[in-house]
DNA sequence: CTATGGCACGGATT
DNA sequence: AATCCGTGCCATAG
């Protein structure tokens, strides 16, 4: 295709460094990836970024940032394929510039809050708002929130649970859904975003139609399908997507994470504090059918398309000998660049299809199915060395069909599976069960593991001691 | 005596 | 080569 390497003794060098950049871009997150690129198109004239993309399958242009439903549909109906393609996604990454000044105070709030547990935290804040003999149901919501900050249980479990109307329930998830971060203890992120909206609403201006989309779009929303979704709600794109806008910059759908519209420290995180990042790619499922295929969005976090620049190509063939040389090297930095760039992308992509294929299960019906696969595995079905598969893996993050971000390297893990159960099995206990006992249950499953790795499971999942846990009976009640 | 958490070791994974 | 993970052994708490 391109004119091959004759006398690019120069060139030598760069087929290990064209490894070299590969697998570093491998590694890179969509922020850091977005931050490399624009480095490399700010320092090389020859690199160029066209706005104007093309549908991955039928290369018509398309108009804006979406997908082309045509084919996506097209597409659809040909196979059970997964479909998995590249995306742009620039408007995810705005850059955090103080600007309202309130949400910056909620930010703060929150790093504060990290230090202590959730739980606790809420706790402390809507306790004296709380009736007393209320304050047992506010315990129970909060000790019940998924590591997103949302219940992870119904109201009816906690209304039969605790014996009380569920109105009552109600009136204390009101407030606490009120506490910071808001939203937390929220039936689900419709309902988080929607008490958000509401909060924020009292002091400052909000687009009109952001509670309609909330309402109504969430799935066209979280699949950013504007036009879409000003079609079906009649209403002009431009405020579609001022809405849009304002949803992902102010709102937050896990209130317990700081993920949408925030900023993402590359270097040092404090590991652990399960804090979430931004996807690098999201996985839905077309039209919200049981049977159909899986999407996959790679997240490019820009829009357009890189490409080396023919001016840049032209100008250099007509140039003097001396400058060509200069002009060469320009040239072939840029030219490699986009290669490792395609390069990345092709290798994330067949990751993804494969992973997608494997573990459709889990990503459907939850962490249950989760089958145990090593990055070694896939490396082999792929023909490609296992650190190229680590590279791609680590780091990264993908939104699930559900909303849920999740780290991509969960794909792998190799017990979550059996901490899923785990947690069932302690969630429909009558009485509490101690490890050993556990134990026996596990592997009664299918799952064999030790006592003491059944301790360790529990402590991951933060699920306290058998002594300590607060007997689940359900029937006799003072 | 039973149930758990800590430490550390060996094998698997990255 | 470095790291992670499951597990066994032992000390400690109840």
């Amino acid at each position: 295709m391109f004119q091959t390497h004759r006398h690019l003794h120069t060139i030598r060098p760069l087929t290990t460094a064209h490894l070299a950049q590969t697998m570093s871009l491998l590694s890179l997150t969509a922020s850091e990836l977005r931050q490399q690129i624009e480095a490399e198109l700010a320092s090389n004239p020859a690199l160029e970024l066209v706005e104007e993309r093309r549908c991955p399958t039928c290369h018509r242009i398309l108009p804006d940032r979406s997908v082309c439903p045509a084919c996506s549909r097209q597409k659809n109906s040909a196979s059970d394929e997964p479909i998995v393609f590249v995306s742009p996604k620039d408007q995810d990454y705005h850059e955090y510039s103080g600007g309202a000044s309130s949400i910056d105070d909620a930010q703060e709030d929150r790093y504060a809050a990290s230090v202590e547990e959730l739980p606790v935290y809420v706790f402390r804040q809507v306790k004296p708002d709380i009736d007393p003999e209320d304050r047992k149901i506010a315990a129970h919501l909060l000790s019940n929130l998924n590591e997103d900050g949302l219940l992870a249980i119904s109201l009816m479990d906690a209304a039969r649970y605790l014996h009380v109307p569920i109105s009552r329930i109600e009136k204390v998830q009101r407030i606490i859904q009120r506490a910071d971060p808001l939203g937390v203890g929220s039936c689900s992120t419709r309902q988080a975003l929607l008490v958000q909206l509401e909060v924020l609403g009292e002091t400052h201006r909000i687009p009109p139609l952001a509670e309609t989309i909330i309402q109504e779009g969430m799935s066209l929303l979280s699949r950013r399908q504007y036009i879409e979704l000003a079609r079906q709600l009649k209403a002009p794109l431009s405020q579609v997507q001022e809405a849009a806008r304002f949803i992902s910059e102010n709102l937050n759908p896990f209130p317990a994470r700081s993920s949408w519209g925030e900023r993402h420290q590359p270097s040092h995180e404090p590991a652990g504090t399960g804090i979430f990042y931004q996807p690098d790619m999201i996985i839905s499922q077309l039209n919200e059918k049981p049977g159909s295929p899986l999407v996959v969005e790679i997240i490019m976090p820009l829009y357009g398309t890189l490409r080396v620049n023919p001016l840049f190509r032209q100008a250099m063939q007509e140039s003097m000998d001396e400058q060509k040389e200069a002009l060469r090297e320009d040239l072939d930095r840029a030219a490699l660049f986009v290669k490792c760039l395609q390069q990345r992308n092709h290798t994330i992509q067949r990751l993804m299809h494969k992973i997608v294929t494997l573990q459709r299960d889990f990503i459907l019906y939850g962490e249950k199915h989760l089958r145990p696969i090593t990055r070694a595995f896939i490396a082999r079905e792929l023909g490609v060395h296992e650190s190229t598969i680590s590279r791609a893996v680590a780091n990264k993050a993908v939104q699930m069909p559900n909303g849920r971000i999740v780290p991509l390297s969960s794909f792998f893990d190799r017990s979550l599976n059996v901490r899923t159960v785990l947690r069932e099995i302690i969630a429909q206990e009558d009485s509490p069960l101690s490890d050993s006992q556990l134990a026996e249950m596990l592997s009664e499953q299918g799952y064999r593991v030790a006592r003491r790795t059944v301790a360790k499971y529990r402590a991951m999942e933060g699920i306290l001691p058998a002594n300590l846990r607060t007997r689940q009976a359900n029937t006799s009640a003072s």
